[in-house]
DNA sequence: ATCGAGTATCTTGACTTCAAGATAATCCAT
DNA sequence: ATGGATTATCTTGAAGTCAAGATACTCGAT
């Protein structure tokens, strides 16, 4: 019983035309990702980062030596457009924690690298990034976890597939 | 197999001594999130509304009769600020979908009603909306949303518990 | 070689949200 | 009754995002 079961009611009252399960799921995904977002941001900002900075520093990070990137790559796995991507980078750059150079090889694009600042802050962050989200999930037992990220991953699938 | 996947394998490289399994679960259950808002928003659009808006009427619809509400009750249900139910009250007032007036009971805060037009658009746009997440969601079986209902639902207890 | 289509990034302007604080009314213990 | 705490909403200013368009470069067919 959580708050979307009292929508729901109160939809079934007014329009019982209607098949509200799925707007029960769908409410659900919206409302936990949104719980999910305010809490990690805390672990973000103890960092001095918020989710958009941590999300490009961490794309560097994993890319693995060199640590660099062009904006195009960087926003490939985002969900961003070019222009929020312009912004992060810009605000980073002006915090140290990447520089932006011109690609040698393409003169239409450039080559955004971590700073060493840049990749001290973004190795602790993720420290306790994942810290945080460990203690998350925990709410749910290990088998549940599994269920839900495996059925995440087949409703992910059926989006990124089209 | 999904993008996530590759962020994990990533990771796993860069940082081994990380568990990232709890990554991988939240990080889908934000892009499920996402991708959902963007689906939906297209069926908002259709009905010169966006989610903002379409949250705000769809509550007053639900309310049943005489549709009418505080902005401190509208937001109740809506993880938002009251700076943000201020603009969102605006903006469907300037749209003639709500009124405003005072409350005769106390006189620190207002009744926001739904309009005849704001009743009709939002009657209209939530059949659409509905009609909607039940396309997006039948990309799972009846199961498979059955149980992600109720692993979410979990969580968002454990959320809302707090 | 050259021109047009395509690509990569940045710029602009509008919009939504939030946090913090302002304003005004109500409630309650005295 | 009355002053202080609380409540309800609005205002302000800063931030992040997007869509659309601008700019500059590359690629490929001729």
């Amino acid at each position: 019983m959580d708050q979307v079961d009292d929508i729901l009611a109160q939809w079934n009252r007014e329009r019982p035309d209607l098949d509200v399960a799925p707007m029960g799921l769908i409410g659900r995904a919206n409302r936990v990702s949104q719980h999910l977002g305010r809490e990690m941001e805390k672990t973000f900002a103890a960092h001095g980062l918020n989710f958009a900075s941590f999300d490009v520093l961490a794309t560097l990070r994993r890319s693995g030596p060199p640590y660099s990137l062009s904006p195009g790559d960087l926003s490939a796995t985002m969900m961003i457009t070019s222009g929020t991507m312009t912004n992060r980078v810009d605000q980073l750059e002006k915090a140290g924690l990447v520089e932006r150079r011109l690609n040698p090889d393409d003169r239409r694009s450039f080559i955004v690298s971590l700073t060493d600042k840049g990749f001290a802050t973004i190795d602790a962050a993720v420290t306790d990034h994942v810290a945080t989200q460990t203690r998350i999930v925990s709410m749910l037992s290990k088998e549940e976890q599994a269920a839900l990220d495996a059925l995440l991953s087949k409703f992910l699938v059926s989006f990124e597939s089209v």
